[in-house]
DNA sequence: TATTGTTATACTCTATAACTATA
DNA sequence: TATAGTTATAGAGTATAACAATA
């Protein structure tokens, strides 16, 4: 317990059983991940969530809010707010259906289309710059690992999905 | 584009280039692994940060909050909410100090040492849960993956460092 | 009755800036 | 001048509950 009062930089701090933990180190690996997208970017409206979104959108034209939020796993009222930025931003158009009179669809405008297109860019060469990092070969292995921790994890919570 | 209007289920939404992302299912991943972790503790005023952070306190007994904050990547005024709140559980005592009387050091109570070794069987068993998914095998080679992955992202980024 | 989407509201976590008390 | 810590405040992101419109 004799420790020097002061002086602690952060380099110096003891970690504990935490430098061996999965689940610790998982986190610090998103975390740093994250800030490196959001870095490359630059834009602060268009965190990897929201880009996700818009790929969702893409990838699924018509696609209804309720889906989007089953796919996210996220609450419809969660949906709202996020998909109002993006419209005000002009990237996302709602549109109603005829056959289901509550529901709105929703699509990617032109300039969606273009934000995409930029952000893929990106998101491609933050991709590379991870991939990189663990090494080209270790690629399918890795991504192979991380589906198994989902499956896993969501096996033991009882969640049907949580993705996005 | 021709595409049915309504009932995408969850399961049946394409998810185009998120698919092979590496960072986007990084982030599954951690999601994944988050919410198991605090299913299986419960509480909800002890989710995983704070938990890194009784470690910390632990590991390094007399730590300042300024070192806490450095070490964690976060602001000071991020730090003293949730540091009240592990005082106001009485898991945490702050002390001051003679030779420097604006710092204030960390000390788990009895009490935060109990809770710690609570939280730690269940963390133990979280980390059990996730290295049965990957393989035992697998386990150092993925911490290795990880840990390069938060090099690389934190040199492009430009941090310091963002544990916890 | 159930579902879609919106709104009101609240909670958590984070940051910036201003402050105090020290150094 | 700089640092430790607190406070006020704001901005994301999330959820629950209540609601209107529709199925």
């Amino acid at each position: 317990m004799a420790r020097r009062r002061t002086g602690n930089r952060a380099g110096e701090v003891r970690y504990g059983r935490l430098a061996g933990a999965l689940g610790f180190n998982l986190r610090i690996a998103q975390e740093a991940s994250f800030r490196a997208f959001a870095h490359r970017v630059g834009d602060a409206a268009m965190r990897p969530r929201r880009y996700a979104m818009l790929v969702l959108i893409r990838e699924n034209p018509g696609l209804t809010q309720a889906e989007l939020g089953r796919s996210a796993g996220r609450e419809k009222s969660s949906i709202t707010p996020a998909l109002n930025d993006l419209v005000k931003l002009g990237l996302v158009e709602r549109r109603a259906v005829a056959v289901d009179r509550r529901v709105q669809t929703l699509w990617l405008t032109r300039k969606g289309e273009q934000r995409y297109r930029e952000l893929t860019r990106h998101a491609v060469q933050h991709d590379r710059l991870l991939e990189r990092a663990i090494g080209r070969g270790n690629r399918v292995r890795f991504l192979g690992l991380l589906s198994r921790i989902v499956a896993a994890a969501q096996d033991y919570a009882g969640r049907e999905n949580n993705a996005i």
